[in-house]
RNA sequence: GGGGUGGUAGCUCAGUUGGUUAGAGCGCCAGCCUGUCACGCUGGAGGCCGAGGGUUCGAGCCCCUUCCAUCCCGCCA
């Protein structure tokens, strides 16, 4: 097809175009007609411009640009003009300017749409899914997707500055089940084989690594089948990095300054580093999450001191049974905090397995209402202890140390944003270390990792993590950001013998560790590097950015919380035949 | 696997203790309009109230079943 080609694009023209005969191929955002004068207002990847035709225009030009419909693409000329002072539109960048029009080709036509191209689409959700296409022309999409754009760009030229080499590693691999389940694809060629999509490219950049290729990174698409999230997809992205000779700082550093640079490109906003840090057991102590959201205080305290003797049977029976009790003070919630309300904190807290949520509220220096009635005799060293103000209420959970914790974190999260604590335009970045390496897992009585079992146990531990796993952290450490966990990576077990002990602990047997890991285990019999890495989630970190709720409009074509695409209609059954061809048994 | 919320016009939503012909804004169609820019004015079309069953003289509304979406718990080394 020929067509008139475009001399510009629409968001460039102003007053310097002024007199130029222009071309533009574009999109008719909407259509005025005055009667006399069509206003036409066109719209590419880089911005709108208005189109005037009146009698500057041919004849018969008129009344063909009255058919135009929305959405149609076209194929514009006309003379860039300064409009009239008076007719100057301040909200629009080219609104200093029109197209007066000389000629106008339809390329393509459409039909009325399911949903306005708006700046931000308020359409039901898989609607927008199902017309993923459409709702990419809104401004909010685009400009997402060129802040992403910007983000992979600016995390590869500073990787690279930094001497790094993106490398690709297969996305077919061997199946390792362990951790999140695995999507599998059947092997047609070796029956009733599969491979697993990779839920990270962990074990090929370990690879890299002994192949001496010693500082690499890639944006690596990675697939985990579990259920979806606001903050999860199948599918989703991460910037994957390995260095050999370093250490958890020189990881740290790494980090602090791509997350400088990237915030540096896309928002202008100067990233204070190095990064708080945070240990592991602190974080559930004192927000009862290892992401905790650090836009604000509002710690949780330890009330168990002022339980004994209180009489309240359900408090002291929890401590006596080596439980905790944990309490936190919501500042001046007196207006926000009505029976109603701590209702629903309650709720929340109650979704995370707590039995409930006890409250007293802070009046003329004394303890009123819920439990208060327990802790009169204490409540002046009560006040004092947890530096409680008149307006105040505080908030209890009594449950098993780690319930206790999560459970009152949950409220302290939601009591915060709801309080405005949390300041949408600030970034508290932070880095959470000292994991612990080991969980017991209580159903299965025996200690399991935590995270991977490829991850080195703190120096301190080496001779005994073995015999001793309860107290032994890991050199891992995760970054977090107003509440997402926004990077996890650790320094790896290059030594086959330390490996092998940290198999026999999680009760791994050695002829297993052949069978999933033999690949790695025999690399590493080849003078391995000391090693270790990261991985930056790059939809999360585009989402903090752009400050959305959801990862899904960071993504140009997500999944929906079913993982499917209302679009292309995936997942989709198959022919019987191609089933036969990958080997499957199908019930007929 | 479990819990919360929702499903009414193309879109966003309202719809009273169950009571005539189910509404609004936007969009769409037609007409008018020479300075609009979310143009305006006049008129019009458009509904299996997610689906199935039940209660009732009567159901958008109540009950049961089911489907779909979304948020959360579990899960996510």
């Amino acid at each position: 097809m020929n067509f008139p080609q475009r001399t510009h694009t629409c968001g460039d023209l102003n007053l310097v175009h002024a007199e130029t005969t222009v071309t533009l191929n574009a999109w008719v955002h909407r259509a005025r007609n005055q009667g006399g004068v069509v206003f036409l207002t066109l719209r590419d990847r880089y911005g709108f411009v208005q189109v005037v035709v009146d009698e500057r225009s041919p004849a018969g030009l008129l009344e063909r640009a009255a058919e135009l419909k929305n959405e149609w693409c076209v194929a514009l000329t006309g003379q860039v003009k300064p409009r009239p002072e008076a007719m100057r539109n301040a909200k629009m960048a080219t609104g200093d300017i029109e197209v007066v029009a000389h000629d106008v080709v339809i390329l393509s036509q459409a039909p009325v749409l399911p949903f306005p191209i708006e700046d931000e689409n308020k359409a039901n959700e898989n609607l927008r899914l199902e017309y993923r296409y459409l709702d990419l022309r809104s401004p909010g999409m685009r400009d997402r997707l060129v802040l992403r754009d910007k983000v992979t760009w600016t995390a590869r030229q500073y990787l690279h500055s930094q001497g790094f080499l993106e490398i690709e590693t297969p996305t077919f691999i061997k199946s390792t089940p362990e951790g999140a389940r695995d999507f599998l694809v059947p092997s047609r060629t070796n029956p009733g084989k599969f491979y697993a999509l990779p839920q990270s490219p962990q074990l090929y950049k370990q690879l890299l690594m002994v192949g001496g290729l010693d500082k690499y990174f890639q944006i690596a698409r990675c697939y985990r089948d579990e259920d979806a999230r606001g903050d999860r997809q199948p599918e989703f992205t991460q910037i994957d990095v390995e260095m050999s000779f370093c250490t958890a700082e020189d990881i740290y550093r790494l980090m602090e300054g791509m997350m400088r640079e990237i915030f540096r490109e896309t928002l202008g906003y100067d990233l204070a580093v190095p990064f708080a840090r945070l240990p592991y057991d602190t974080a559930i102590d004192l927000y009862g999450s290892d992401k905790p959201d650090l836009r604000f205080g509002m710690p949780m305290q330890d009330f168990s001191p002022y339980v004994a003797g209180s009489g309240f049977q359900a408090f002291e029976s929890v401590l006596s049974a080596g439980g905790a009790v944990k309490a936190l003070v919501v500042p001046q919630a007196g207006e926000i905090a009505s029976r109603k309300k701590i209702t629903e904190w309650e709720e929340t807290a109650k979704t995370y397995g707590a039995k409930g949520l006890a409250w007293m509220k802070v009046a003329s220096g004394t303890l009123e209402g819920g439990v208060a009635k327990f802790f009169q005799a204490d409540q002046a060293k009560i006040l004092s202890g947890l530096s409680a103000q008149d307006g105040d209420v505080i908030l209890l959970v009594a449950d098993r140390y780690k319930t206790a914790c999560t459970a009152l974190g949950a409220v302290r999260l939601k009591a915060g944003r709801e309080l405005g604590l949390a300041d949408p335009n600030a970034f508290a970045f932070a880095w959470i270390v000292d994991f612990p390496l080991f969980e017991f897992n209580e159903e299965e009585a025996r200690w399991e990792p935590a995270h991977h079992m490829f991850t080195m146990p703190q120096a301190q531990y080496l001779a005994t993590f073995d015999t001793d796993p309860g107290p032994v952290k890991g050199d891992l450490y995760d970054l977090v950001c107003n509440g997402l966990e926004l990077a996890s990576g650790s320094i790896r077990i290059h030594d086959p013998a330390i490996q092998q002990r940290l198999f026999n602990t999680v009760g791994f047997p050695p002829e297993e560790a052949q069978k999933r890991f033999g690949f790695l285990l025999k690399a590493f019999q080849y003078g391995p590097p000391p090693h270790g890495g990261i991985a930056p989630g790059l939809d999360r970190l585009v989402m903090i950015l752009t400050q959305q709720e959801t990862i899904r409009e960071v993504i140009a074509f997500p999944k929906n919380t079913t993982g499917a695409s209302p679009m292309d209609n995936s997942p989709s059954e198959v022919d019987l035949l191609q089933l036969k061809d990958l080997h499957l048994k199908v019930d007929l």
